[in-house]
Formats: structure tokens, sequence, C-alpha cells
DNA sequence: TCTTTTTTGAAACATACATTCCAATTATAT
DNA sequence: ATATAATTGGAATGTATGTTTCAAAAAAGA
């Protein structure tokens, strides 16, 4: 009986990914976002909430996004070292490819929000701590295996 | 005749920096300087103009401070390589110092204002290459004095 | 002491946005 | 075709906050 979403879920976010991304987040407005996606006001608080839930819905995308990235990035890798290595050259990669100066969607976003907004904030500490247990563990396999020396702890490298 | 200023412009611009720094400009509010300062609203547009024109003076005393200090590593430094090496051991020791997460004050400014302002974009970019213009000088140097080897061209160490 | 010019304080003003409301519209199922 | 329930558009609302205003107070010199 009812009427169903007139929209693409996905693309309808990746148009506000790359809003917030250009922009930044404070200056992003409503407006910017009904503007680019197309659907009214009304529709984007009622399917994706407020501005600040559609941020986060990003962010959260965005790291899941770069998880896949990393763990496929050591599947291709025959040791842990070169794991390291295929994830260092995908940063290099992005890094390069940001020739307008974006930057990093979580960096901006610890600057712009993470003062602000302690959940954001407790979200992107988990994270940062979730990466460094995840190269600590690669170093750590890494220097069991003899691939890396052990002149540092697997923890001071992961650091690094 | 008149009546004289009643407070120490550099006190208060120290207490203005560490707010902006510490919570970001966005979130750093005309309120949050009134309090800070311990001056009055009016005080504060009189002597030192606007929110934007505030934190622009801090951006460029924070720049212009850096810039001291890179002068003086020159100056102790016996050779342009050991030069970088000491301009490179005080980033370190300012990232280390860094305990809360507040950032490199030109960062933060470049991920909040940069986008919305063209004049601070401009600057921002200015001292980039000036930045860079530096390094390339000093590896330049280094490489005729031999210190420094020449696999790569000193511009491309400088912005490495 | 009186005049002059600033500084000060508090309230008023302006405005840019985020958010909500509600009537009109639209698509689906029966 | 009709009833139903969500979607849509645009106006209305609310609010946070930067900025201005203006009269009262304060300092410095004559």
């Amino acid at each position: 009986m009812p009427r169903s979403e007139d929209f693409n879920r996905e693309t309808v976010l990746a148009k506000a990914r790359d809003l917030f991304w250009n922009k930044g987040y404070n200056s992003t407005t409503m407006s910017d976002l009904v503007h680019e996606t197309g659907l009214n006001r009304s529709s984007i608080y009622n399917s994706f909430g407020n501005k600040k839930a559609i941020y986060k819905t990003l962010l959260i995308q965005y790291q899941e996004e770069n998880e896949r990235i990393y763990t496929s990035a050591l599947i291709r890798a025959s040791n842990p070292l070169e794991g390291i290595h295929f994830v260092f050259e995908n940063f290099i990669e992005e890094i390069v490819k940001d020739t307008q100066g974006k930057g990093c969607f979580s960096i901006n976003c610890k600057v712009e929000l993470s003062r602000e907004d302690e959940s954001i904030k407790d979200y992107l500490e988990k994270m940062q701590e979730h990466r460094i247990e995840f190269f600590t563990g690669l170093v750590q396999e890494g220097q069991d295996a003899q691939f890396i020396n052990t002149n540092q702890t697997a923890l001071q490298y992961a650091y690094f």
C-alpha cells in the first residue's frame, strides 16, 4: 500500500560524502545536501537522520572500506613485511591522488568534530587503537617469522 | 587625555590561541573568548577585530614563530644535513609533546577554514610553497657540499 | 575639577542554519 | 478505482552565535 523510496541509498550517500569531503562538515549545509542529492529536506531527514547522523554513517562506511583495503592487501602479500609494504603503498597512492588537498576523511573529521562531539571522539580513538593493534600483530608475526628485526618492540614499530 | 588599554595584548592572544587550539575554530565562540580572556566583547572587537581577524593574527604569529625555530636550528647546525636533522627533531618533539591530540595549528586551520575562506587558503598555500623552497635550498646546499647524495633532485627530497 | 576620549557592559540585532510541520502528492495493494 | 501510508515541497520555527549599539564609567591631562 505505501509508496516506496524513489532514490538509491548508495548514490545519495556517495554524493553526501563528496560534499563533506570537499567542503568539510561545518561548511556543508543541509541545503547543499538537498541541492546535490536531488532529494528534498524531509526525505533526507526521513531516510538518513539529521546532519550529524549522516556524517557518522559516512565515517563508519569510510572506516569499513579502509578495513577491507587492509585485509585485501594482507591476502595478496606472501609475508607480513610485504603486507605492511602494500598497506603503505596504498596510503601513498591515496595521498598522491588527492590533488585538491581534500585530506583524509577521518583526520578532517577528527579536527572538525572530535572536539565538540564525544561519541565521535570515542569512535575515532577506538579506531586508532584498533589500527595500532593491527600493526602490532603484523609486526609481531613478521618478527616471529624473522622477516623483521627485533631492534624495537612490535608495539614501537606499530606506532611509527 | 584618553583612557588607555587595561590588558596585555600578548597574554590575551596567548589565551585565544589556546582556546582555538583546544576547541577548534568553529567550536570556539566569542563568548568563550570573552570568558577566557577576561575582557569584554567590545574590547575584543575594538582591539583585535572580529573572530576571523583574531584567528588570522594567531595563524600568522604561529607561522612566524615556526620560522624563527627553523632559522635558529640552522644556526646551531654545522652543515645543511644536520640542519634538516634539527628541524625534524623539532617536529617530532612537538608531536610527542601533544598528548591531548590538539594537532598542528596550521593543519587544523587548513581543515577548518581553507575551504570557506579564500584568503586563508591562499596564505597557507603560500606558506607551503615557501617551506618547500626552504627545504629545496637546504638540500641543494647539502648536495653541493656533498653531504647529501644526488640520487634524487633537491626538489624531490624537499617534497618528501 | 573639569573636559576629553576610550574603554566597558549589557542588551539588542542580525543572520545563517538545522530542524520540524503540514498539506499536497504519489505509488502500491486490494 | 480506491484506500492507504509513505514521500515530497516549501514554508515556518527555533536557536546558536557573531556583531553592533549606546549609554555609563573610567582614566589622563589641562
